[in-house]
DNA sequence: GTAGCCAAACTTTTT
DNA sequence: GTTTGGCTAC
């Protein structure tokens, strides 16, 4: 079914302005919903008409009030379930809120039909009026990586040089302008100096190929709607009269484009209530607006703001630890979260020598957590979370749970859709559904090898330029002409002909189906003859797969990754069941990269704290707390103190995922592309309020080391390895690659080449530096990091630092290199 | 035209 | 330390 299907019969019947008695009928009907709200929840849900700006801090029941509102405005007869446009940020939520809304129903959220993200959306509704921006119907959605391979060729036509000027830097600058819904044509004078001068001119060449190629970016999803309904009154004045009700979630993170989007659909009845929290805005990197939010009052005048502010996740100790981080920040509206709970443990805070050291330690109070000899009683390794600022910090702390056993999930990391295999078949999927996609053709004509290289591609692109066509049809034309030689003509052709005959099989009725829409002309597609005999979708991705040589391909490849892959293209076949055709896959992957994979064992979860944002945990791990780590440096130098108060926002966001306990924890030294670097505690740890941290001290971390198994020496020995591998095969990890990895390491011998084992020096004891090392001992000092001991004199080192260069140092502040991760901080 | 080797560059965060 | 892209040799 179509959404637009009510359309007319909605406008239609939509003359009688009063009905009171079956809106009184209805409103009187029973409110269970309301009953479990707090005051401050009821006001925000009780006040329907007008705007609304709801500020919700973390975890004081946020969704239940915008579920409840949602119930209370189908419940009123203010709106039918499909009358009212929700929006949210992630896909997550939206999926979320449509459940528990659907519970209040007792029909499922699938009446729900406007609830959803922004993109997902736009895509809908610019599916419709695809034509009003120059785009078909059927427009593919461009990732970033099609993004950047179509950027490249316009920049080095443009004559730049793409090591001075590189593709990703160019997308993320038009990307930020889409984000302010500045099109070509309305971008500011002032941007032109960008990319050289040449920036404008670019964008507009790149806009061009998009439409050329029927594409869109994401950016584009949000902007082409927004110039839509800025162009075409008639058509927002539709939506105008569709959506009587407009919610916002997570209204802190829209941009400038979202948000002049949500002001032009709101702009005539009002009802726009927008909940946020913007002390949780995390991001602004990515075009979000804070000013958003701070200014509602101002963009929507007589707007009612409700606040609230009783927390019922976290303990008083995590409140008040995350209110005093937060405090640090001026652009504030200004909330306090508040508690009844008088209980609760204090927040641990740690420092670590070093970034393995921590995850080590790290480790382990997450066993002793799940024993219950920490914290109260025993805990599910579901109900922990290690929270990292950056995602290459998951790294140290897969590798060890890895070895030790610890069964962990990575949220947010390489996705399934974004494996190679997996883009590949899509682009196969993609040329099928929509000849004029060039840049997935450019992606797999010559994948499998069909003996087309560089320049017969080059070729069929000039072709293509000179005669305006796709490059599908480029080649077509080539092929006809005799112009292709070799081995590159047979197959081609053979291409050509799959190619036809797929979009043959594909249903003609189905691809054209999302054109369908008020213009009755359109429905006419429905009753078009069929002259090929058509096979469903699923049976169709399996013949392009098979008769391409795709399967065949990784098939005879003998490297250990091939089996996977395979597997994966099976997992793709099987995901392409849940939906209608090919093209609704292809939207859904374009929009939704998740992998939600049933899982059945309990794990940890690691992920970075963006992810974390909307989640909870009972135990929290915060870890890499370190200046330039976090706060990172780079967000400090792209944007001062605004970066500053983002990560501050960053940090305020990680504390309150906590429900009992959090902790946080620093390194002195961390690797950073492979040099050792010593590093200063963050400057949110001083921030965070004495009275409700607790100081763990480094005695404490080397007792449960020492008591638990071996120090680094031993790791990679004997025994050791054994019951290591047998713990991770316990674990099912050993199918993984980290395994296979950690298999490698072991068959290699011990992870690091150890000097010879004598006297072990000790950290902060003055020795005789004569004793300890000598001449050519690698050494390890938290300042200067690696070095090379030259000379030893009385407690004196001359050493060569890989980094710092030649320095004298104390013997008592060095260790010998191997011993590095063994000393505590 | 392809495979394999070596040097840069890279690390925020993602709908 | 890893990955990616460019270059050279077959």
């Amino acid at each position: 079914m179509n959404d637009f299907d009510e359309f007319d019969a909605f406008e239609a019947a939509a003359a009688p302005s009063s009905v009171p008695l079956s809106q009184r009928a209805m409103a009187a009907r029973p409110t269970p919903y309301l009953d479990e709200l707090n005051p401050a929840q009821r006001e925000a849900v009780e006040r329907l008409d007008g705007p609304v700006l709801m500020l919700a801090g973390a975890g004081t029941g946020k969704t239940k009030a915008l579920t409840a509102r949602i119930a209370h405005l189908i419940n009123t007869g203010r709106a039918r379930p499909d009358e009212i446009l929700a929006v949210t940020f992630t896909n997550k939520a939206a999926r979320e809120m449509k459940n528990r809304v659907g519970g209040y129903l007792g029909h499922g959220g699938d009446s729900m039909r406007w609830m959803g993200t922004f993109h997902a959306i736009c895509v809908k509704l610019l599916r419709r009026y695809a034509e009003l921006v120059g785009l078909k119907s059927n427009f593919s959605i461009l990732d970033t990586d099609d993004v950047k391979r179509l950027l490249r060729q316009l920049i080095e036509a443009a004559g730049l040089d793409r090591k001075r000027w590189p593709e990703r830097e160019l997308a993320n600058v038009i990307d930020a302008w889409k984000n302010r819904a500045w099109t070509p044509e309305t971008l500011p004078s002032g941007e032109a100096s960008a990319f050289n001068g040449m920036g404008a001119a670019i964008y507009k060449q790149y806009q061009q190929r998009l439409r050329e190629l029927n594409a869109c970016d994401f950016g584009d999803l949000l902007m082409h709607m927004v110039t839509i309904f800025q162009k075409h009154d008639d058509v927002l004045a539709q939506y105008h009269r569709w959506f009587r009700y407009v919610l916002v979630d997570e209204y802190q993170d829209t941009n400038v484009a979202q948000y002049l989007w949500l002001r032009l659909l709101a702009q005539g009845h009002k009802n726009i209530c927008c909940v946020g929290d913007d002390d949780q805005s995390i991001y602004g990197w990515r075009g979000a607006e804070v000013g958003n939010i701070l200014k509602f009052e101002k963009d929507f005048p007589g707007a009612h703001v409700v606040r609230l502010e009783q927390n019922y996740r976290s303990t008083p100790h995590i409140l008040a630890a995350a209110s005093a981080v937060i405090a640090g920040n001026e652009n504030r509206l200004g909330k306090e979260l508040w508690t009844e709970r008088k209980d609760g443990e204090k927040v641990r805070l740690m420092g670590h020598w070093d970034g393995d050291e921590e995850a080590r330690w790290i480790g382990e109070e997450i066993e002793a957590n799940q024993r219950g000899t920490r914290g109260a009683g025993p805990r599910s390794l579901e109900d922990m979370a290690i929270l990292v600022r950056a995602s290459h910090q998951m790294r140290a702390f897969e590798d060890r749970f890895l070895s030790i056993g610890l069964p962990y999930r990575v949220i947010g990391g390489p996705r399934f859709y974004e494996r190679m295999e997996i883009r590949d078949a899509m682009a196969y999927f993609r040329v099928v559904t929509q000849p004029d996609d060039d840049l997935a053709f450019e992606r797999i004509v010559n994948t499998p090898k069909r003996g087309v290289g560089d320049k017969a591609l080059q070729n069929i692109q000039v072709c293509a330029r000179q005669n305006s066509v796709s490059l599908l049809e480029a080649t077509r034309l080539l092929l006809g002409a005799g112009e292709i030689k070799g081995k590159g003509k047979g197959e081609l052709t053979k291409l050509m002909d799959s190619f036809d005959r797929w979009r043959g099989l594909a249903q003609p009725g189905r691809v054209s189906q999302v054109v369908e829409d008020q213009d009755d002309d359109l429905f006419e597609d429905f009753s078009e003859p069929e002259t090929t005999t058509q096979v469903s979708h699923i049976e169709l991705a399996e013949a392009i797969l098979d008769e391409s040589g795709y399967t065949a391909m990784w098939q005879k490849d003998k490297t250990p990754e091939a089996p996977g892959r395979l597997e994966n293209l099976k997992e793709l076949v099987k995901a392409l069941e849940s939906f209608e055709n090919l093209q609704g896959f292809l939207e859904h992957v374009a929009l939704i990269m998740e992998n939600d994979s049933a899982e059945s064992e309990e794990k940890l979860t690691i992920m970075t704290l963006h992810a974390a944002k909307g989640l909870e945990y009972p135990v929290v791990f915060l870890p890499g707390w370190e200046e330039g780590l976090f706060p990172s440096q780079r967000s400090m130098d792209e944007s001062g103190v605004k970066g500053l108060e983002e990560e501050r926002r960053l940090a305020y966001v990680g504390i309150t995922r906590a429900e009992e306990l959090c902790y946080i924890t620093f390194a002195g030294n961390r690797r950073v592309y492979g040099q050792w670097q010593s590093q200063l505690p963050g400057r949110f740890i001083d921030e965070l309020p004495e009275l409700h941290v607790e100081v763990l001290s480094s005695a404490e971390a080397g007792m449960g080391r020492s008591a638990g198994f071996g120090g680094f020496d031993d790791f990679g020995g004997r025994s050791t390895v054994s019951a290591m591998q047998k713990r991770a095969m316990d674990a099912d990890g050993w199918d993984t690659p980290g395994y296979k990895r950690m298999q490698a390491r072991q068959a290699a011998g011990p992870r690091t080449a150890v000097t010879p084992k004598r006297k072990r020096a000790n950290m902060m004891v003055d020795g005789d530096a004569q004793e300890l090392f000598r001449p050519g001992d690698r050494i390890f000092q938290t300042k200067f990091g690696y070095g090379t001991v030259m000379d030893a004199t009385g407690d004196t080192l001359d050493v060569e630092f890989d980094k710092a260069g030649a320095k004298k140092v104390k013997a008592g502040f060095v260790v010998a290199a191997d011993r590095a991760g063994d000393v505590p901080f």
